[in-house]
Parts: C-alpha cells; structure tokens; sequence
DNA sequence: TGGGCGAAGTAAACGCCGTTAACTCGGGAT
DNA sequence: ATCCCGAGTTAACGGCGTTTACTTCGCCCA
C-alpha cells in the first residue's frame, strides 16, 4: 500500500504549481490579476484545464487564502521564541503579524479585508467526517489553524490567570453578553488541546483577549492600508507603545 | 450671464446619473459588479459613452470614492449634536461611523481598505490653481472634507487643552517622531479655519488624537469586515465600552 | 438665418476574461 | 490486449474595458 501512482503525483505537483502561481501573480499585480488564463499560460497550459483542479476562479481563491492562513501561521509560529516567558510570546506574534501584514499586503486584505461575501461565516457545527485516519487526516480550514496559534500563545496566559489585578470594569451589560463568548473560547481550547481551567476563562480575560485582538488587527489594517489621517512615519513606534499599553492594562509586567 | 446652455445642463445631471448608478450597483451587487457596460446599460446608453465623462473606469471609481466620503461627511455632520458639549459631539461622530461602515459595508470598504494602488496618497503640496472663482469654489477631494469633519469635533476638545491628566506618558522616542505630525495637524486646523493655540498642540495630544482614530477605525474595520475571532453579538456593546474607556483615558469626563 | 464646429452618442472591433462542451490521448487497471 | 477515465486540448459563448471611426445635433457667430 502507500503507492502513488504517477498520476497521483503529477496531479499533486500541478496542483502545487498553480496555487504558487497564482499567489505570485496576487502578490506582484493585485488580486484582479489572478485570472485563470494568466496562471494557465505562465504554467505553459490552457485555462480550461485548471478547471480539473478546481471548480471556479471563486473556489481557488478560496484556496488560496487557506493556503495565506497557513504561511502566516507557520511564520508566527516560528517567530515565537521558545522560553522566554509568555509575554515575550506575545509580544512576538503581534510584531510578527504586523510585519507579515506591511510585507504582504495584497495577501492581508485577501485573507483579513475581503468584504464577507454574504452567506460565508458559519459557526463551525458538529460536522467532522471521522473516517478512517490515513496518513494526516485531513485539510482543516487554515483558518483554524491561524486561531490556534493566537490561542496557543493566549492559552497559558489566560491559565496562570492573567489579570491578578481587575483593571477593566466591564460594563454590567457586556458580562452578560460575553458568555456565549466564553463558551466557544472553551470550545476552541478543548479543541486545540490546551487545557483551560473553567475558571479561567473569566469575563474579563475574554473580554481583555478581544480587545487585544481589535486592537492588533485595527491598528494593522490602519497601517496596511494607509489611512492614517496625516502621515505617520512613527506607525512603528506607535504600534509598540500600543503593545506595552495593552500588556499594562492585561496586568502583565 | 450666469447662463446654462441646455448642453452643459444635460451634461451635469448624465454626470450625475453615471454616479448614482454606479453607487447603486455598488451597494447592490459589490465593486466588480460596477461596470462600465452595466452602468450604461442601465442608462440606456452605449458603454463608449461613459468616455465622454471619465477617462476610465478606475477614474470613474475614484471620483464615486470621493462621492461616498462626501455623504459619509455629511451624514456625520448631521448627527452631530449641536448644543450638548464636546464629548457627545465626538460620541455622536464615532457612532456615526460605524453605524454608516455598517449599513454600507461596500462603499466602507471601497474607500478604507483598498490596498492603497502604489503611487496615491501623495501628501498634498501647494498645488493650489486658485482661478477666478465661479460659483462653488470647487470639487477640493471629499476626503478632506470628511477629514474636516473629525477636525471640527477634535479642535474644540484640543483647544481647551483635553488631557488636564496627562495620563498617558509617550515614550520619549515617540514623542520625538510626532514632531511632524504637530506640524500637520496645525496646517489642517488652519486650513479648516479652527483657531489652535499652538500649545495646545502637544505631543500628547496628538498622541491621544491618533489613539482615538486608531481605535474607531480598528474596531469598525474588524466589525464590517467580520473578523471577530468567535461570533461577537455584543459588538454594539463592546463598541460602546471602547468609547468611554477612550474618554476616560483622554481625561474626558 | 444659416453655416460650421465641437461635443454627445453610436457601431464595430480588439484583446482580454470566466466558463462550457466536445474532443484527444495516454497511463493504469483488468 | 482491452477498456476506462482523467488530464489536457480546441472552439466557442457572452461579458468586460477600451479605441477608432462615424453620425447627429445643440450652440456660437457671421
């Protein structure tokens, strides 16, 4: 067993070839430049062909933002160094998102700014086809494997129990509201194999992980796409005094 | 004098025509969805014909991102209290914004996340033709007039000197590097005829404007773009709990 | 009042695009 | 040796932005 066939090969590297190509033509020439007949005639084929690989321009692109997930995350995961406490971990994942951002902005709006196609966006139910392991079992979404490298470097975190001190009064309101929040993290950790004393997850870390979160990917998609209201050649020292800020306000050294 | 020929009237409003078409097909359809032939189409005409108005489609969209900061700035404008003192004037304005990015989630994405097209956002020299005045003085880009907006609700607070607590202490590299920006920030209050005490201009306020503008844009961008890491229904409160964690930080009541 | 100029609009065409349908042809299983 | 099926082809459809050459008609001036 085990064999691949030529066949299965070729197809394999094909299919490699045209989602490299194609993120190469997003990244030198914008996303209306990936087009079929290019990425088929830079690969020495024709564009009906490609259509054995996927079934419309639509779903490759689809692709290829999973594909994006993927590279970022490997990149962040990379950048994360090893014993150096947690807040160092996180301070280099948010340098590192904000960098691969500035570096790869056509790939950013694609993946982060792409306006939600209406239908998109489901909560993931209960729907895993549990068949039979063969090797790596199987292609999740790199979406998901982009959150679980912000949960893996959140997780400890938010166990040791992050905010000894409760800066953030949150308002009576959103305590209330933020529970099925606190659910789904719960769901999202177990899933991901970090264990998370139930207690942990308080209102006030989730509400203080979401406020991390808006205000990394705010102030990224600010610099990205340029729309700082006078020009700001500090965008990086203002992004590091945000970092020290937030890690102030989470209780963190 | 004063006279207009039945030509440049009928010319004005197939201007005018072109542009609400396309704002409607925008808004109904999304961007790639605007397109010269449709448009003219919808009007009855040949697609050729739009040449006539705007030297291509890219002009075309330029001139209706212009259009759609112009109603923004005037919505904004409108739901600004008058009379009720500074802070809910600048409350009004920032839920104004979000209110606006997510009714019309295609025009805010036009608009605030297109990735930036290279060569644009030149800062703005002394190119001004000043002509012998006609009527309207004439078409300044709206983005300036939609800046105008947050300026007129920043001045005032500015003005009256925000931050008695200087609560946020600048890294002093940072407060360096604002320099330029001061020096920005009082050009665009002079231009907007906003008296500015030149020390009222520090560098914290400047920092404390940027924070604001960073925020309001962040969280806005991650709530039209649908980019909350687990479903949030408390957007609208969590919005609300940035607002006046903002103006507590900026010494606002 | 008439003549002509210039602007608004048209028709036809070019080269792109995504997508479909009908085909060739060769590797792999029987 | 045979058949099958899937990767790839060619040809075609309609739609796109844009250019070129043309009609047509409102306006200005004689």
């Amino acid at each position: 067993m085990n064999e691949v066939t030529r066949r299965e090969q070729s197809r394999a590297a094909t299919e490699l070839d045209i989602r490299r190509q194609a993120r190469e033509l997003l990244v030198r020439e914008g996303q209306e430049a990936v087009t079929l007949r290019a990425i088929a005639r830079e690969l020495g084929i024709t564009a009906p062909a490609l259509y054995r690989y996927y079934a419309s321009r639509e779903e490759l692109l689809s692709r290829i933002r999973e594909d994006i997930c993927g590279d970022l995350s490997a990149e962040l995961t990379a950048a994360m160094p090893t014993e150096q406490g947690h807040l160092s971990k996180v301070f280099a994942v948010c340098r590192g998102f904000r960098w691969w951002a500035l570096a790869h902005p056509r790939e950013f709006a694609l993946v982060f700014a792409t306006p939600a196609a209406k239908g998109t966006r489901k909560r993931g139910g209960p729907e895993r086809q549990g068949g039979g392991g063969t090797a790596h079992e199987q292609e999740m979404p790199r979406r998901d494997e982009l959150g679980s490298v912000f949960l893996k470097v959140a997780g400890p975190l938010m166990a040791e129990g992050v905010a000894e001190s409760p800066p953030a009064h949150i308002p009576e309101e959103l305590r209330d509201g933020l529970g099925d929040s606190r659910r789904d993290l719960a769901e999202a950790f177990e899933a991901e194999g970090i264990d998370m004393p139930r207690e942990a997850l308080s209102a006030e870390a989730v509400y203080l992980l979401l406020r991390w979160w808006a205000r990394l990917y705010g102030q990224v998609a600010l610099e990205v796409f340029d729309q700082f209201p006078f020009d700001v050649s500090q965008a990086g020292r203002l992004f590091e005094s945000m970092l020290v800020e937030l890690a102030g306000e989470s209780g963190l050294s």
